[in-house]
DNA sequence: TAGATTGTTAATCGATTAACAATC
DNA sequence: TAGATTGTTAATCGATTAACAATC
């Protein structure tokens, strides 16, 4: 803001709040660069991210001053530093542990590689499915795992295990060499200080749901479709 | 506290921080009841959930007194209170909309059926998929959708369509009937009020590990493995 | 200059945490 | 009674929001 900041590595403290949202308007400026738009409002970002105007600007206003008083954002321009804060400029290397359903359907998920991950291997227990591929990714035996994190230089793994082997796995991966986790399993996993966690527990999603709409039922339980 | 509650159906207002802890005291509690432990202290099931003991006891108080000075919880009582806390004493019956790899990972998702909801269809707009199974769950063309909502009571839906079908998805959900959403898609999704919507975006996940990831590896980057 | 829109301030709200009185 | 542990208080911290001065 005074002029003092380098233009190049970030230096500023960003909550974490406004950083799980950046990916939303990284999101919403992907979308309205398809639809050729160069600049936008933070009013037209906030209803396309699906947040408040004013909570986009102070988000923004973390990363810098990139906007235009009078006119907007620059949509490119914007794009490019929510992506450079984020770090995802460069690729970065991810394995996948297990290969069931749903290691299979994650491998599958054509989201990440257009986001700046790149699934380098699927790994699996079972060392008969080594050398099948899904969706362009290689299956590899476990075993394998440590060789592989060194020489890809992956520093995120993935954990679509059953819970019972989560834990183990989780050791092996921080003993490669992985530093932040994205976590499965329903299970809650130790990890020592540098590693981060982060967890995607799908019952309990459900469960919150399920809370929420047990306390809408009482007048739609009976009259059930009236007011549609 | 004051003696005046009804002991039935719990009125107070919880936050929207502890309702999202909920799960996770339950998960924690039924693996403390699976090891045969009658009670327990906010110390081991704090411990157990991952979360502080200050956190916890507080988080509970809101639930109601249901720990005894001196000694701890009941598992068995506390497992039963949060049960109904939440609202699955009863069963929810969820369909899950699009048969592609992560539908079908989640209709095979155990911990589902386990927990209180019961899958009752995969729906997908391929009609030529109807009648399949997958883990016990039948696949319906998209069209039957409103008449097995309407049958099965389905207030739950869960949307593991592409972004670009989403909308269409909800909108029609909500037609039918469902008040509460899970999506998949990364998409941002318009509801009426009175509808909930969760979404688990998975490429939002890993960009907030990179973040704090680009942010550890100045030193790690060159050395590597040094200080494993 | 007039209109538009950002970036920032300050007030409010909700969540976390440590400490400890209540009480088994 | 002495030891243990809950339930609650109060202080702190972080996130949200509206409003508006700065400025294109």
């Amino acid at each position: 803001m005074s002029g003092l900041e380098a233009s190049g590595s970030p230096l500023r403290e960003i909550p974490e709040a406004t950083v799980a949202r950046l990916p939303m308007y990284l999101r919403a400026l992907n979308a309205l660069a398809d639809g050729e738009r160069l600049v936008c409002s933070s009013d037209e970002l906030a209803a396309a991210a699906g947040v408040n105007a004013a909570k986009l600007r102070k988000d923004l206003s973390y990363l810098g001053s990139y906007g235009t008083r009078g006119v907007g954002y620059d949509v490119e321009l914007l794009r490019f530093h929510i992506a450079r804060e984020i770090g995802i400029t460069q690729d970065w290397s991810v394995v996948i542990v297990g290969a069931g359903h749903l290691g299979q359907a994650l491998a599958g998920f054509s989201g990440f590689t257009s986001r700046g991950f790149e699934i380098v291997a699927l790994l699996d227990a079972d060392p008969t499915l080594a050398g099948q591929q899904i969706a362009g990714v290689p299956i590899h035996d476990f075993a394998d795992m440590p060789a592989i994190v060194a020489e890809r230089r992956v520093t995120i793994g993935v954990i679509a295990v059953p819970a019972a082997a989560a834990q183990q796995v989780t050791d092996d991966l921080v003993a490669a060499g992985v530093t932040s986790i994205l976590n499965f399993a329903p299970a809650v996993l130790s990890v020592p200080t540098g590693v981060d966690v982060r967890k995607v527990d799908l019952s309990s999603e459900l469960q919150i749901l399920a809370y929420h709409e047990s306390r809408k039922g009482a007048a739609a339980d009976n009259g059930a479709e009236a007011t549609a």
